[in-house]
DNA sequence: TGGAAAGCATACGGTAGCGTATGGAAAATC
DNA sequence: GATTTTCCATACGCTACCGTATGCTTTCCA
């Protein structure tokens, strides 16, 4: 539920009484469960990151041989639109990362996990250790950076576009 | 200055008091050069965009055969250290545009012509009119998926790392 | 079954910020 | 030099929040 605000309006929308009233209760609810507001931003930012790290293991756990094939389904899993809510998220903590040493702290923990988890596979798909590591930063940095721009009108066929942009992602 | 305080706190900082108080004025002052908050923030993505707009301009003006150069400086500026505000401002906007449609208008008349620009620095370099788009694409995404990310940590020589990316989304 | 404890509501004081009203000084204009 | 215009300060009411105090139910349990 605090989640859903997270998304919607980004952390400084997360407000004590806009979230009770959300929630069908009142503040002295809310103050019952949290001590204060800090401590639901605490606990959501807990929550986001323990999400983050099952879901990456699940992603890139994968069978022998399948390496590049599981690399394009997280590209597209990123950047589709059915996920809209898990990006609006992901992009709603990296900004409030940008001001707050706790939260980026959390960020950057699950970018290593992510990066490493990711490296392995591009290292599992034949490319050396250098490049792996590139690579996987690469991949991370474009979903992201997709995300964050507003490209609608640059091309008629965008499939086709971020195709040839994870093809380029994932190659040798 | 109104661009500075929205760098450091994003648009969510962008406060009349806060801004009066900082340039040494009061509100009184303030309300008489703008209507209201909203005219403040209308004049400020006015100001970006022209900005931005101006900026692309001279850094995709080249001669011929200078163009993969270009682009390395490209990616080099935005990802630089130095360019630390106009990242943060980068950010800022686009973090403001996921809510407000007028910024979003603004960011993706900004993100098209930027996309435009380097997909003519593409194709002169040699690039199939499809690639060129994509790579146009990906260079800007990677670049703000960059500065979104916090990897400090996963190589101990960052330099050569992003000198990597660089050269893979430059590449043939 | 008669308290404790859990869970929630109501009510309060306090701060930050928005926008308006109004007046005063300084500068331009006639 | 009087007056208009420009520019800014002070003072006010209003709203949205935060956090606390206090009391009312419901549930648990010895």
């Amino acid at each position: 539920m605090a989640v859903d605000v997270l998304s919607e309006e980004g952390i400084a929308g997360l407000r004590v009484e806009v979230l009770a009233k959300r929630c069908g209760v009142t503040k002295g609810s809310f103050y019952w469960h949290f001590r204060d507001r800090q401590d639901l931003i605490d606990a959501v930012l807990e929550h986001w990151k323990t999400g983050r790290i099952r879901d990456i293991e699940k992603m890139t756990s994968v069978a022998p041989g399948n390496e590049r094939a599981q690399l394009h389904h997280a590209i597209e899993v990123y950047g589709a639109s059915r996920n809209r809510k898990g990006i609006s998220i992901e992009l709603a903590v990296r900004d409030w990362a940008r001001h707050d040493t706790q939260a980026a702290a959390i960020v950057e923990s699950v970018d290593l996990y992510r990066l490493e988890c990711t490296r392995r596979l591009f290292v599992a798909a034949g490319l050396s250790d250098a490049e792996a590591k590139s690579r996987s930063l690469l991949l991370y940095a474009c979903v992201f950076g997709l995300s964050l721009m507003h490209y609608e009108p640059f091309d008629n066929n965008l499939a086709d576009l971020k195709q040839r942009i994870a093809e380029h992602i994932v190659a040798n």
